[in-house]
DNA sequence: CCCTGCTGTGACAAAACCGTAACGATTCGG
DNA sequence: CCGAATCGTTACGGTTTTGTCACAGCAGGG
């Protein structure tokens, strides 16, 4: 269930987005008040979106933008910045510094509902950026490391992109060619074991999963959804 | 979210507290029946608030708050009192020795609250500006000393900037030239063994913890949440 | 001016990683 | 059942990346 992050010093307003959003899809909201506590909470519980009222009590929001925008937990997360209509230079400072959505206030709730729709589809198809989860499977791309089933699998970076690039279309066969394209960049058709020998050493630590990787033979390999 | 550790042998009224607190904010809450567990939640953990019952079995509640404060690594947070009403001498004891406030049972639990609220508004700014604290390690940065369970060590101030980069984004990856620019201002890819170097007197110094910079081969250095 | 501690650098060692060749195993069509 | 094509497995050497060390420049304090 996404996570959405509602920073505004109106209570009432929380209150408006909530209802609003709530009434057609299944969020988790949380809600702060100033400027602060949603920079702490934003670190911490990691929102899929945030929704920054400009106009706060003590830290403003632009300053609370560009603090999200510092700390590599949150610098990914979509930011929508609201504020009083016609504000025009802040919406440009804030576009400026990459906010990815903006909205002048009063808007009409099937507008924000819109807004943070798309904004879901278009960055959570790789859940926030940073890890990928399918099945047991869960690849952190900071770390370079799978977590399957609780326990840490350490993965070269060629491990990692191959399998990051099988696990991204579960269930359909990627042709060797193709994986060769991704992962090592040829362009050409190769003759070349290099490839086997990575699925190899990928089905190994792999473990008991290793018969996720499927090969179907005189194509390429594919990724079993689980 | 702010911590809070309760401690009271009373189950009862811990579940009473935790209920209360829960009602209106989102606190992390943990809970000791005994003394000797509250002070190693306290070292271990660092609560934001600790609520400590004057009344507990073993050790002696102002024995425990003593204890607290004679710690570099507890010193700082604050405690509430919980006490049977009427046993004056105690509330003036635990004031004397520096609670940071005082509550009588049975208390209303809305006063707990807005006690428990007020203690929080008022400490947690100036513990954002000057100290980072991340499991055990607790960074200052005014006097550019790390303070590592218990003891105190010194760093430079490249060592310093550089454990501060990595330690303001616990579990994240940072590339070489990342760090390479927040600590020493490059722009460009360098080749260069600075910043292992460095690395390499940060993990020295920290000693048995040293493990908790782990290397990414080919990206960085990430430090690992605890 | 000297001493001390901090810093960056280069040389070298160690470790990790990667591709390749060689060969065995398997599959499949006839 | 046979042969060809394809895939799996292994071992190994070369390359890249990282760790370690010693040293010299430098700044600051006494």
């Amino acid at each position: 269930m996404p996570a959405i992050l509602i920073v505004d010093d109106e209570e009432d307003i929380r209150e408006l987005i909530s209802v609003t959003l709530m009434r057609e899809e299944d969020y988790k909201l949380i809600e702060a008040s100033d400027g602060l506590s949603a920079l702490r909470i934003a670190r911490d519980k990691r929102p899929d979106v945030i929704l920054l009222d400009l106009m706060l009590p003590g830290m403003d929001g632009l300053t609370v933008f560009r603090n999200l925008r510092e700390d590599a937990r949150t610098k990914s997360i979509p930011v929508i910045m609201l504020t009083a209509r016609g504000r025009l230079e802040e919406k440009i400072t804030g576009l400026e510094l990459g906010a990815d959505d903006y909205m002048a206030k009063p808007f009409s709730p099937k507008e924000l509902m819109l807004r943070v729709r798309n904004l879901l589809r278009r960055t959570n198809p790789n859940q926030g950026g940073n890890v990928i989860v399918s099945g047991p499977f869960s690849l952190d791309k900071n770390s370079l490391k799978l977590l399957l089933e609780g326990t840490e699998i350490e993965l070269t970076s060629t491990e990692f992109k191959l399998l990051l690039s099988m696990i991204e279309s579960p269930g359909i066969t990627q042709g060797r060619g193709d994986l060769l394209k991704k992962v090592w960049g040829y362009s050409d058709r190769i003759q070349t074991r290099t490839l086997d020998t990575h699925i190899k050493r990928l089905r190994e630590k792999l473990g008991a999963h290793g018969n996720s990787i499927e090969t179907v033979r005189g194509v390429g390999y594919r990724f079993l959804e689980t």
